[in-house]
DNA sequence: AGCACGCCGACT
DNA sequence: GTCGGCGTGCTC
């Protein structure tokens, strides 16, 4: 094996594909398949992060053949497994191959190359000997220098006084950790100690707890935080021969808190047999995939649990992927409290260390089951047994950036490759996903029952329209309010969902009518008390609320659309004895935050949880009785075909947090679309009925599923380079294609300008069409130099919105 | 991406 | 004449 393929880390159309590079000697015997390795690429010195893809005897290149400059981690970091998935994830992505590897790979992977100055000889200028200073080498930034500064650095290189060298820098470093050991028997040490002088308190105290522990290795700051003594301490006591310390990996676990072990439950008939059915495939090595559709409250946690058991007694791996908002400290325990050690975590909360660590853990085998949000489908598991993705219809499977991969095809796409069962589960499945299962793609595991028999909490649709026509102005109807008053006075809890942040959605000016916008966006700007100032959801663009129109001066502005702070602050008024807890992105930005409001509410420090959709999912406090959604039509309302279908799944998700013990629940769901279908089947919480009657909408109007879709978005600096870019992908997409399909558009995308850039889009629908990869790839070839311009092609896939 | 080459206008 | 602006092409 003379050479080897590597996939360079360079994410251009022109350099996704393996450049051969010769194996020297020295590394000949340690190259593997999946190994990152330093490459020199290009003319100068530049060096680069690779990928070895393959071996080969022979070149086909004709040129020189550079050799690999070095291997970066001791062992291979992606396997087999992973370099297929990429290609396939490549393909029907429409992305570079090399960001799909490193999508793959914990972040700390993302190896960016530095350059460095080293001196070589002669006098510097006076201006650069002042920044080297000491040194023989300094890091290159030129974003931290001046202009004069890079000109005559570049002249001092061209006299041959500093030379460039790259250094490709790697931030995946294990962390190590010292490890204190005794070295001599008890009854040395016990002379020793006996020997020591008597104000030798220190080393006493390390000889006592020596004697005590004579075969544990310890951490050394944990020994010396134990026995209150300093690191010199044990240096002398190494120089003595006392004890030994060694350099052993550390790896950081995030969940050191003591959990409770729990057992299995005793399954329902359903339970059993969905477990039953899944363990089946489990012991025949069979690729199925099953759609788990349960009630809220029917227990599908507990079959994925026994499901996974099933697959770890057959000594195989599991994998659980939950949405990001759902994994709470609730669902960790559980998962935790059954599994212990061997699970591993992965999802935001992590730092990049400690995400490099879980990854770690789960490579080396030591990790068997893995639970963890979208990203977590790429972990290094091997041999799984299992798959499961826990509601799955959640929009947040999708990635919305490159590669805008979908979890569950590449789930689906793992349980092929490791032949093992997919089970998808939801109460409100996504149309696809339940169409599938009707044409027996899927087979279909129905959980109808709440555990216990419990009955569905009662779901009562206030119509806003008669609150309006009786002159209320509060956001809040009287039902809801006397509903909330008496769980207060039965020392019950409540949970009030509004679907926006901020205070008000916008400000207008009474005088002329005028909205205060974004300055990059097409949006009007939302407003937020706390910090008093006006926000961009999009861009992040901030100022302060103005006192006056800054159109006409006047001075009636006024706010409009109630958000989740404005709804507090009423609370606050018509409830003063209430104690609320606000959870939105807003109270919920710092690490941990998330977990400690819940804690609060769980352990009744609060009444009242109000928030946004991130409090629809997962949560289990027995003692909610109370659910009140305050508007139900802001989904409802949104220009897309899935509104209908979001609305349904919103509404049951968040009906479920009512009433999940023995405590009956009740639901108060406030609309001015009391007729709406979505409102009324939620009520009932009929999935089957909706979902029947929604196909019936969706075949009318050719919309997924009886179509699939794809997006095409062009942006661009100037309006008329994407709208013009995107015309002409129109007029090509035209004739390449066959005339069975639906081109929507192009138009303008939902919001055209966003952080300064305009977006164009188009939306094909289609059923079957062979020319459909290759016409895409002449798209992004074709415009790929278009980059340089400032214009940008985006192709989505399946994509969750149309805005 | 990032770098070099190369072709044009404006300077010591 | 040469310095440096940016448009273009290539990287095993």
């Amino acid at each position: 094996m003379q050479f080897a393929q590597v996939l360079v880390d360079v994410p251009t159309m022109q350099t996704d594909k393996p450049f051969t590079y010769q194996v020297p000697a020295q590394l000949a015997g340690d190259l593997k398949l999946g190994m990152r390795v330093i490459v020199p690429f290009g003319r100068g010195k530049r060096k680069i992060q690779g990928f070895i893809v393959g071996f080969s005897d022979h070149v086909d290149f004709k040129g020189p053949v550079k050799p690999i400059s070095a291997i970066i981690d001791p062992n291979p970091v992606v396997n087999d497994e992973m370099l297929k998935l990429s290609a396939w994830l490549a393909q029907t992505t429409f992305s570079f191959r090399i960001s799909c590897v490193l999508t793959m790979l914990p972040s700390v992977m993302r190896a960016k190359a530095k350059k460095v100055l080293q001196r070589t000889d002669g006098e510097l200028p006076a201006a650069l000997q002042a920044l080297f200073g000491d040194h023989e080498q300094i890091e290159f930034d030129q974003a931290a220098l001046s202009d004069e500064q890079t000109k005559l650095i570049l002249k001092a290189v061209q006299a041959g006084q500093l030379s460039v060298d790259y250094v490709v820098k790697n931030h995946a470093k294990p962390k190590l950790i010292t490890k204190v050991q005794a070295h001599l028997g008890q009854p040395q040490l016990q002379k020793i100690l006996d020997q020591v002088a008597k104000n030798a308190v220190a080393q006493q105290k390390l000889l006592r707890w020596l004697i005590d522990h004579p075969k544990d290795a310890i951490a050394q700051p944990t020994l010396i935080k134990t026995l209150g003594i300093n690191a010199s301490t044990i240096k002398t006591a190494a120089q003595k021969g006392w004890v030994t310390q060694s350099t052993v990996e550390a790896l950081r676990n995030p969940y050191q808190k003591p959990i409770q072990k729990n057992y299995p439950l005793q399954l329902n008939a359903d339970q059993q047999n969905a477990v039953d059915h899944i363990a089946d495939s489990i012991h025949n090595d069979n690729a199925k995939v099953y759609l788990l559709e349960g009630v809220t409250g029917s227990g599908k946690t507990e079959v994925y649990l026994q499901a996974m058991q099933k697959a770890l007694a057959a000594g195989k791996t599991a994998l659980m992927l939950v949405p990001e908002i759902a994994l709470t400290p609730q669902m960790v325990n559980r998962v935790k409290g059954r599994f212990g050690n061997l699970v591993a975590m992965l999802h935001s909360g992590l730092s990049m260390g400690e995400k490099y660590d879980e990854w770690r853990r789960i490579d080396q085998g030591d990790a068997k089951v893995v639970v963890g949000a979208r990203s977590a489908v790429f972990a290094p598991l091997q041999n799984i047994g299992i798959i499961i993705m826990d509601e799955e219809h959640d929009s947040s499977y999708k990635q919305e950036d490159t590669p805008r991969y979908s979890t569950r095809e590449v789930a689906k796409w793992r349980g092929q490759y490791n032949h093992c069962p997919v089970v998808l589960g939801s109460a409100t499945p996504s149309l696809e996903s339940r169409a599938r299962a009707s044409k027996h793609v899927y087979e279909l595991l129905m959980l109808p029952h709440r555990i216990n028999n419990q009955a569905l909490p009662a779901v009562h649709i206030v119509d806003m329209r008669n609150e309006m026509a009786n002159n209320v102005t509060s956001d809040f109807s009287q039902s809801l309010v006397d509903a909330i008053k008496l769980r207060l006075a039965r020392k019950e809890q409540t949970v009030l969902m509004l679907n926006r942040r901020g205070y008000s959605a916008f400000l207008l000016c009474r005088d002329c009518g005028f909205v205060l916008k974004c300055p990059n966006c097409d949006i009007s700007l939302t407003v937020h008390l706390k910090g008093h100032q006006m926000q961009c959801h999009y861009c992040g663009y901030e100022q302060p609320i103005p006192n006056v129109c800054p159109n006409c001066q006047g001075h009636h502005l006024r706010t409009f659309g109630t958000g989740t702070e404005k709804v507090e602050q009423e609370l606050n008024q018509i409830l003063p004895d209430a104690r609320v807890i606000r959870m939105d992105v807003d109270t919920t930005k710092r690490k941990g935050a998330h977990e400690k409001l819940l804690a609060r509410f769980g352990s009744g420090q609060a009444d009242i949880l109000l928030g946004t959709q991130m409090i629809a999912k997962g949560l289990d406090f027995p003692n909610v009785t109370l659910v009140g959604v305050l508007n139900a039509d802001t989904s409802l309302e949104l220009p897309d075909f899935r509104a209908n279908e979001k609305t349904f799944q919103l509404l049951t998700q968040v009906s479920g947090r009512a009433g999940r013990a023995d405590k009956a629940g009740s639901v108060y769901i406030q609309t001015f679309n009391p007729d709406s279908q979505a409102i009324q089947l939620a009520k009932t919480q009929d999935y089957e009925q909706f979902y029947r009657s929604e196909m019936r909408l969706r075949h009318l109007a050719n919309y997924p599923p009886y179509f699939f879709t794809i997006r095409v978005t062009a942006s661009a600096t100037y309006e008329n380079q994407a709208a013009g870019t995107i015309y002409q992908i129109a007029n090509f997409l035209n004739g390449a294609l066959t005339n069975r399909n639906i081109i929507l558009g192009p138009t303008p995308s939902a919001i055209t300008r966003v952080n300064n850039k305009y977006y164009y889009q188009l939306i094909i629908k289609y059923k079957h069409e062979p020319n459909l990869q290759s016409a895409l790839e002449t798209v992004l070839n074709k415009y790929q130099s278009a980059t340089r311009h400032g214009i940008y092609i985006s192709i989505d896939p399946e994509p969750v919105s149309f805005m």
